[in-house]
DNA sequence: TCACACGTAACAATAGCAGTTGCATTTATC
DNA sequence: GATAAATGCAACTGCTATTGTTACGTGTGA
């Protein structure tokens, strides 16, 4: 995997649960499917857990499942979750300049890009997860 | 800096020139308004100038200036002109997985992000680098 | 000829992330 | 109670991308 995988691999998870919510899968059973670790699929799904969209138990016949209804579910949800922001940096360390002009115009740019991420997060709130899921999914059935 | 630095990096150098179009800044100039590097300086606003956004000049009295109105240069021309794929990462070789529906999910999770990608691209098509230029800037007449 | 600036290659240092191992904890089942 | 199975978490190892830096070649005006 590369670049974007937690988000990539916490949709391709959502969307095999948004198909089958009773259905609960084990960290390692997740991870053979998206073709990684359990440990890699337990800290993003963790992250997931803290935002109220998954659930997990431990111990015997334990594993993930959906917390709430899969339409209810949408991308800025998952995106947020993850901490993700990919357009404006976390940078809250922008030393300052010696010149004041330049801290202004680094503010001004730093307050642009906040507003395209706003932007993103807007457009992601349009899609539920369920849109993710393909049509023709026979995997439901397994 | 930390990361996204290049388009910030971009946005912050090219706000400036906005400011005073007809001004030849040196990309040493510029690495000290932007603290960073002058080949750090070099090489993101060499992307801009394969897309045709801004014009160096080599030799004594050289460096760089816009090389069209301000006005019509968005923020996804820098965006694209500097490769950012933040949302769809570039992966272009995802391993093909043993479940053929696997595929077909993976297949469509990439669609989505595509999706998220273009729309973000036009919404950076709808600021200019002009808007980006505080409104006090005393930079201009320095 | 000289000073200056870009263009580019090469390298080091850093940061973020995936992958892995190991172990503690929890829970259903025997 | 013992056992198997699952999460939770910490620590560690590479791998990769990016920035920063140095060095040198090339072009250009004074």
């Amino acid at each position: 995997m590369k670049r974007n995988s937690r988000l990539s691999l916490a949709l391709h998870t959502l969307s095999h649960m948004a198909g089958d919510p009773d259905r609960v899968r084990t960290s390692a059973d997740i991870a053979v499917h998206a073709g990684t670790n359990p440990v890699v699929v337990r800290r993003v799904l963790g992250k997931l857990r803290e935002a109220g969209l998954l659930s997990s138990e431990k111990g015997h016949a334990g594993g993930w499942r959906l917390a709430k209804p899969a339409r209810s579910i949408t991308l800025a949800d998952v995106y947020l979750a993850l901490d993700e922001r990919l357009v404006s940096g976390n940078d809250t360390d922008l030393e300052p300049s010696h010149c004041s002009v330049e801290t202004g115009l680094q503010m001004r740019v730093a307050e642009v890009l906040e507003e395209i991420e706003e932007s993103l997060v807007k457009r992601l709130r349009e899609t539920s997860i369920t849109d993710v899921h393909p049509k023709s999914c026979s995997y439901c059935d397994s």
